[in-house]
DNA sequence: ACAATGGTCC
DNA sequence: ACTCGGACCATTGTA
């Protein structure tokens, strides 16, 4: 306990006097709370939606076996895989191999849009076969009878982030064209209003504050675009100039950051040059040594005691770190550098939903949901404002890093317009 | 029942 | 050869 105050206080944080233990122990009735009281599905809707793409999904597997030109199970990787490769001969070259022949995931068959007019039809296909069997299908049949859906709340043991499950409410559609589609059936109870509190890049603002790095600490004091700052450090350009494509790869890297980056894991996801991917990271590295100076103490530490821990005292333990296969050894690395943040981010939302159940049960509001970086409660409309501003004032004031929280706060019918109606500033 | 593949979220 | 962190879940195909 006086460890973690004092790690804290050198930090520049104000902290609640807890340790992890004393975090998951009092979330648990909270978590149990929001189990029982759910979330409203507006089965209707939802219905409605799935009409629709089940129709869509018809008629798109129908060209795609015209253009085939053979029946198969387009559900099937191996038996796509043959009728793309095989059959109709699209080059392979590029292509990543798996076990069973030539890869059919997206971001491979991305490689081959222009190569043929099947490939996309294959993409919304799959999107839609998605939305259909994970989320449009199953969910109706899991609401009680007041349509109100249930999920479990666990707990990740090596990096104490929640976890949801049967079903899983922390992967609901958010992007894509039906993402909002989807989150508009999920509702208040008439009468009611959805809070949805979000905060703001709060991994890397504790990467920030645990590192100690100068001119992100700045960055975020000043309150600027971390990602615009980011990408005219990286393209050594003024932020004014920088385009949406440069601000988009600025964005890839800072993430990279948290997750323990590698020119070979960043040239991936970006889709780009393993070299032009280090050349990347070197500059991101030159610029922000307080980052990377973090991220080998970390490494060092892990060697040295065999685990790494959170701002509250949560360790994960990593014997891998020292093995002699290189791969197993970097993937221990780069669990060294981003459970601690992973881990102080999943502890900062703890401890403001500990705080904001005790202060809702006064209330008629009730906290439903969370996910990772975002709350969400539902409220009577008369006091839903309120509500508003209690979530804003706790969220940001619970913890307090050596740098501004920031939460972002929408209030709407349902988790869409909750989301969207978020006034940024 | 289980592994492999693929895909959604933060 | 090299998989950027953490989940959960659906489907296929083999055991």
């Amino acid at each position: 306990m006086k460890e973690i105050l004092k790690k804290a206080e050198k930090l520049g944080c104000k902290i609640p006097h807890k340790k992890w233990s004393d975090i998951d122990r009092e979330l648990g009735p909270v978590l149990r709370a929001m189990e029982e009281t759910g979330i409203k599905l507006d089965v209707f809707e939802f219905q409605k939606l799935k009409k629709k793409l089940k129709t869509q999904s018809s008629k798109l597997k129908a060209q795609i076996i015209k253009l085939a030109g053979k029946d198969f199970n387009l559900a099937s990787p191996p038996q796509l895989s043959e009728i793309l490769f095989k059959k109709l001969k699209l080059p392979a070259d590029d292509i990543k191999k798996n076990k069973f022949g030539i890869s059919t995931g997206a971001s491979e068959l991305m490689k081959l849009r222009h190569k043929h007019k099947i490939i996309d039809l294959i993409l919304e296909y799959r999107e839609l076969s998605k939305l259909l069997s994970t989320y449009l299908e199953p969910l109706p049949k899991l609401v009680d009878d007041d349509s109100r859906l249930h999920t479990h709340f666990g707990e990740d043991t090596r990096t104490s982030r929640l976890t949801s499950s049967d079903p899983n409410l922390q992967n609901i559609p958010i992007r894509g064209s039906f993402g909002s589609e989807i989150r508009k059936a999920f509702i208040a109870e008439k009468g009611n209003l959805l809070i949805s509190a979000d905060y703001s890049q709060i991994e890397l603002r504790i990467v920030a504050c645990l590192s100690q790095d100068v001119v992100m600490l700045k960055a975020f004091r000043d309150g600027v675009d971390i990602h615009s700052k980011t990408a005219s450090e990286i393209f050594d350009t003024p932020v004014v100039k920088i385009t949406n494509e440069q601000r988009r790869v600025a964005k890839t890297v800072n993430f990279g950051v948290i997750y323990g980056i590698s020119p070979y894991g960043l040239s991936q996801t970006l889709g780009i040059e393993q070299s032009r991917a280090a050349e990347y990271i070197l500059r991101y590295f030159k610029i922000h040594s307080g980052i990377k100076r973090y991220c080998q103490e970390q490494v060092d530490l892990a060697k040295k005691l065999g685990y790494v821990e959170t701002l509250f005292g949560f360790q994960r333990k990593l014997p891998e770190i020292n093995s002699p296969i290189r791969a197993v050894a970097e993937g221990a690395q780069r669990m060294a550098i981003n459970t601690p943040v992973q881990g102080t981010a999943a502890e900062v939302l703890k401890l403001a939903m500990i705080k904001l159940y005790k202060k809702l049960s006064a209330k008629e509001a009730k906290l439903i949901l969370t996910v990772h970086d975002e709350l969400i409660v539902e409220a009577p409309k008369t006091e839903a404002q309120n509500v508003a501003k209690l979530m804003k004032e706790i969220m940001e004031n619970e913890v307090k890093l050596c740098i501004p929280v920031e939460v972002e706060i929408g209030i709407g019918r349902n988790w869409n317009e909750a989301k969207n109606s978020a006034n940024k500033s």
